[in-house]
DNA sequence: TGTGATTCGTTGCATATACAACTAATTAAT
DNA sequence: ATTAATTAGTTGTATATGCAACGAATCACA
């Protein structure tokens, strides 16, 4: 008995380890261009960048976040005039997201910071041996996913 | 100009997808076996199942987190009684992390939960993807760490 | 058509996290 | 040996996140 788990060695290590660092480095990066948002922000002006005009509840099931969390991202970045919800006529339940003149500018400033990302990925990383990697990780996403 | 960036083919969105749905499918299962921890306090357990003895900051660099987090979470954990701090006679700076045998108690229902799910992960991810994965993330978690 | 079930957004609550600034203790340097 | 620099822990502040419960709107179906 008693057996012992080295946390380390697990792959939620690594998935945790690097979440957090990836998005701590884009923090900096954001402050260090003078943009007033958080990393989280950021990447939900991304996904906004992709379409616009979607619900609340469909921006959560996107980003794969609960919908109470989409709504306060939402609320932070609507009291930074980076977006509007405006009522649906169509299902006076949802509020549609739009980005605002602004929110498309700092969106664009964001994807210059991705863009230098990615490319310090692309530089240093395997293409091929990236693709496993996010088919494991897909494929971990689905074993957990409680939406089966 | 006015490019845009899909947010859902980057590594950064497998990984924060996966790293969420890890921890929440980790604190249903503790919360099914009537544990009364979070997800991140379980692998804290099993961390320290690995070594007691050592500082917060000690714990904070294995884990990568902030030592302020790392703080916290000891905090909640001491007030559940799973684990104490004792003072460092040789450097009275630091405050020696040991578990308690409820603690230890607790690590082991931990540890069972935790390799139910290793072994779902090794019964459908192929080893030396998973390789090949948990090299990739170390790889990326060298480029964006600040203290290279 | 009316009622029960579902869905969307919201709110309350608890938790995790990081950074900056601070104190106390230790170490390094002069 | 005294002072400056570093380190450990703490605290304040801000943010992100999920779950549960709720009201309003919509849908399904009997």
């Amino acid at each position: 008995m008693n057996k012992n788990i080295n946390p380390s060695d697990e792959i939620g290590f690594f998935i945790g380890r690097t979440h957090r660092t990836m998005l701590n480095d884009l923090q900096q990066r954001l402050i260090n261009k003078a943009l007033d948002i958080t990393p989280e922000q950021g990447i939900l002006l991304m996904q906004l960048g992709i379409e616009e005009g979607v619900s609340q509840q469909e921006i959560a099931n996107r980003i794969f976040k609960d919908k109470s969390s989409v709504k306060r991202l939402i609320d932070s970045m609507e009291r930074k005039s980076l977006l509007v919800r405006v009522e649906d006529k169509n299902d006076r339940r949802n509020k549609l997201i739009y980005l605002t003149y602004k929110g498309r500018t700092v969106k664009q400033e964001v994807i210059e910071v991705k863009t230098v990302c990615m490319e310090e990925i692309k530089a240093k990383i395997d293409e091929d041996e990236m693709k496993v990697c996010k088919k494991v990780l897909s494929q971990i996403f689905e074993i957990f996913d409680k939406n089966i």
